[in-house]
DNA sequence: GCCGTTTTCGGCCCGACTGTTTTCAGTCG
């Protein structure tokens, strides 16, 4: 069983929270969560860097220890420390810190004192009402405890949210907070303002003049389900849909620092204030401060330019804020200028009623046009996916021939000719070349067999990509939120073919897709594969999804000419015809 | 356990809220 960089992420992770538990030195508990997030973060695979005799010390965070552990993982499996913190504490204490209200501390002493093992256990001691018995514990920690663990065995509600409906969620109520009296400005920040796919809890953050009931109003909202803390400059609530919503307020010369601190993440945040320790400053949510405890003079703190300024960086947008390099760059003044959708010139994955999709290709063309592109392409479903009505090459020919006329009509906007055609399981396309060969690009998908091994998926998708027309990889990696997981790939291998062949990879721009993820549109610019950001639309109101798929290829550090359909027509033609 | 334009030893991000306390530990983000 080949060992990859999650598992050895989930060793460090493990080691970390046994080591916290037996309340080891939280600094050597800190380098094995960082290394953990490293790791998982990581574009190369650990395994293979091994096998090519790279440097694991060079990495960030590892050292000669670390480095002998990754060593050690990726041979056997585990590592001598693992298994000896396994033998000292029982399997499942490790998910006692699962539950909300209990940590290393608690998890130990809970072991020690009542012999719980596993959240079970811990659910049937709060009903025995034995944990109240302990020191340091109480009723109140006793039914906080119930209250979670009944939660924790009867999971309901999806752990993480999509980011598109977090964001409305967080709209209407920015809006009713601002509504509420001496709230100056409310804003939302945390991973919905970071651009992330999925989002945990919102956060959401409010300067306000002195007596405003915010904290008040807040906690009556009337969606809140539940408050779990409330004091005057922070309150947390959970909704009735499930969702986490922190408030935080602040006074208006503070905005910029607590934007920074909530926006996140927390490794930036950590790497920042580290930064600023370096050069004398203490950076937190009310401002930069320079000087000793006590006397220390407020530098910057309003805006948050101001905060990065003061530590010699210039202001970093919120998706690159994941301690990914991009303290680095803004030292250095090499951030990248990120991708715009007012930069988008067209959408090339366009379905009509040809297929699944609602509308007409004339509808579909002035609804883009509308939304100030300048050429769409019509990429209706092929015959294999028959649930879709997909077509054979008799009815694509009649829709060409139909397309041919329509442009003739339209003026200054251009609709292209295309296919979303079937990859099938051997690699071949689910329409012969005599009808590809009339189109002005070709956009392959694979959208069954899912389940085949990471050798033969990679091989299917580079057997399509070799194919004689093939424009665009869609949706690379087959994944849909919460729902499906990625399909296994080598998407290394699949980027570089890619390249080779002078052919593109998709960004799907629906919230439900998102595919390729940051992390894959950062290796795709990284080995010279251009993107293209599509709307995947199959209604006039599809193309609003374009912004985000623009967030997620902001967060991949995309630029506007890393994205194939930024460019204008007469740029974009001699690129398409390289693959047809 | 890692790391170094002060350092190879002595540091390692910072503050709010809760509950059980009489001044603070634990948890969380």
């Amino acid at each position: 069983m080949p060992i990859h960089n999650a598992d050895i992420a989930a060793a460090f992770n493990e080691i970390a929270d046994r080591l916290e538990i037996e309340a080891a030195n939280p600094f050597r508990v800190r380098a094995y969560r960082n290394a953990a997030r490293m790791v998982g973060e990581l574009g190369r695979s650990v395994r293979t860097m091994i096998e090519q005799g790279a440097d694991l010390d060079a990495l960030p965070g590892v050292g000669p220890d670390l480095a002998g552990k990754m060593r050690e993982i990726v041979a056997t499996g585990t590592c001598a420390l693992l298994e000896r913190l396994r033998k000292e504490l029982p399997p499942a204490i490790t998910e006692l810190l699962a539950v909300p209200g209990i940590g290393p501390k608690r998890a130990r002493a809970l072991h020690h004192e009542l012999d719980v093992q596993t959240v079970e256990q811990l659910h049937q001691a709060a009903q025995q009402g034995r944990i109240r018995t302990l020191p340091g514990f109480g009723p109140k920690t006793e039914l906080q405890v119930l209250n979670a663990t009944t939660a924790h065995l009867n999971p309901r509600q999806p752990q993480r949210f999509k980011r598109v409906v977090a964001e409305a969620v967080a709209e209407s109520l920015l809006a009713w907070l601002r509504s509420v009296p001496g709230v100056l400005r409310a804003e939302a920040a945390g991973s919905l303002r970071r651009m992330r796919d999925t989002v945990g809890d919102l956060d959401l953050l409010v300067t306000v003049r002195k007596g405003s009931p915010v904290m008040e109003r807040f906690v009556g909202y009337e969606d809140v389900h539940h408050v779990l803390a409330q004091g005057p400059t922070r309150a947390s609530v959970v909704l009735k849909s499930g969702m986490q919503v922190d408030l935080r307020a602040v006074p208006g010369e503070s905005f910029g620092a607590a934007w920074v601190y909530f926006t996140g993440s927390k490794a930036h945040n950590i790497a920042l204030r580290r930064l600023a320790q370096d050069q004398g400053l203490k950076i937190n949510e009310y401002g930069v401060y320079r000087g000793a405890e006590g006397e220390a003079e407020r530098v910057a703190g309003e805006t948050e330019a101001s905060v990065y300024r003061a530590v010699g960086l210039s202001l970093i947008e919120p998706e690159l804020r994941e301690d990914r390099g991009e303290l680095e760059a803004a030292r250095h003044r090499r951030l990248p200028v990120l991708l715009q959708r007012a930069n988008l010139q067209g959408d090339l994955h366009v379905h009509t009623r040809d297929s699944d999709g609602h509308d007409s290709i004339e509808a579909m063309a002035e609804a883009a046009r509308a939304q100030g592109l300048a050429y769409i392409a019509i990429t209706d479903h092929s015959r294999r996916l028959a649930v879709t009505h997909g077509l054979d090459p008799v009815r694509l020919a009649q829709q060409i021939d139909r397309i041919d006329r329509i442009n003739e009509r339209l003026q200054g906007f251009t609709v292209l000719k295309g296919i979303e055609v079937d990859i099938l399981e051997d690699g071949t396309l689910d329409l012969p070349d005599s009808i590809l060969q009339r189109l002005d690009l070709v956009v392959g998908a694979v959208h069954q067999r899912f389940d085949l091994t990471r050798a033969r998926q990679t091989d299917r998708l580079l057997r399509a990509m070799g194919q004689r027309y093939f424009s665009i990889l869609a949706h690379p990696t087959g994944r849909l939120i919460g729902e499906r997981e990625p399909y296994e790939v080598d998407l290394l291998r699949v980027l570089r073919h890619a390249r080779q062949r002078g052919c593109f990879v998709e960004l799907n721009a629906q919230p439900a897709r998102l595919d390729l993820d940051d992390q894959a549109c950062q290796m795709a610019k990284a080995e010279g594969v251009l993107v293209s950001l599509n709307s995947d639309a199959h209604s006039v109101l599809d193309y609003d999804d374009l912004r985000h798929g623009v967030g997620q290829a902001r967060r991949g550090w995309l630029e506007k000419a890393d994205v194939l359909n930024t460019r204008p027509l007469a740029e974009l033609r001699p690129l398409l015809a390289r693959t047809m």
